[in-house]
DNA sequence: GCGACAG
DNA sequence: ATCTTGTCGC
């Protein structure tokens, strides 16, 4: 069994999934009625051809989605991707960007499963334990369980069950497009990580702290303090 | 044993 | 995640 370098430690891929099952236990799947003001969406860049990435957190005002604060973190990933191991790749350097953010968010949306994850630790539920925030998790894809067909229409869902467990929900963010997988990731309950993700959707599939996180990430997303956003288009690299 | 498998 | 142009639709 291979080992990995995190933070400073050796694990085998055996142990990180232990270390996921202990922290699961701390995970809170409910809370009180959630009113955010500011909402941070998160997301990390691809490796370039040196192992390279980007993690970005970008806070936002709700309702209005006017850019607050964007931090950004750079360093070379090391740990693999492995299907359900996920956060050991990616959390050190989402949290490192997270140490910089000096307005603090009242919910997170995080690019990756919360709780519909093998052993309920994905990684918004591990950046949620680890920050101790309300985050939800919104992936692109799903990684276990399954659901029923989701209507067309914007705003339609159903049950992610994995044998049988609620674990999240797929959710038609727009009319004829691929949903996305929502799930708790910490501290909030699914009926609020669903209303919040729909709350923050603006016609795009990803909702606006998630997709906003990408175009940071990816070095896309320019802001300017005390002013707007302003997004590059598809053909100005 | 085989297939599936967040980014 | 990435490889990839133009094209169709709102």
């Amino acid at each position: 069994m291979r080992v990995y370098a995190l933070h400073g430690w050796e694990v085998s891929t055996a142990q990180a999934r232990e270390i996921q099952l202990s922290l699961a236990k701390r995970v809170v799947t409910e809370n009180g009625v959630i009113k955010p003001r500011l909402v941070a969406g998160i997301d990390i860049s691809a490796p370039d051809t040196q192992g390279v990435a980007r993690g970005a957190v970008v806070i936002l005002r709700y309702p209005e989605f006017s850019i607050v604060e964007v931090e950004i973190a750079e360093d070379k990933i090391d740990f693999p991707y492995i299907p359900g191991l996920l956060s050991f790749r990616e959390s050190p350097l989402i949290l490192a960007a997270c140490k910089k953010v000096c307005n603090a968010p009242d919910l997170i949306m995080i690019d990756g499963q919360g709780i519909a994850h093998p052993r309920r630790f994905g990684l918004a539920s591990h950046v949620g334990l680890f920050l101790d925030l309300p985050t939800i998790g919104c992936a692109k894809s799903i990684l276990c369980g399954r659901h029923q067909t989701v209507g067309e229409e914007a705003g339609s869902h159903a049950e992610l069950l994995d044998n049988g467990k609620l674990i999240g929900a797929a959710l038609r963010t727009k009319t004829r497009v691929k949903p996305v997988y929502v799930s708790v990731g910490h501290r909030i309950d699914l009926a609020s990580a669903l209303q919040w993700v729909i709350k923050c959707c603006r016609g795009y599939r990803l909702p606006e702290p998630t997709r906003l996180a990408h175009l940071a990430a990816a070095g896309r997303l320019v802001f300017e303090p005390d002013s707007h956003r302003s997004e590059f288009d598809h053909d100005d690299r």
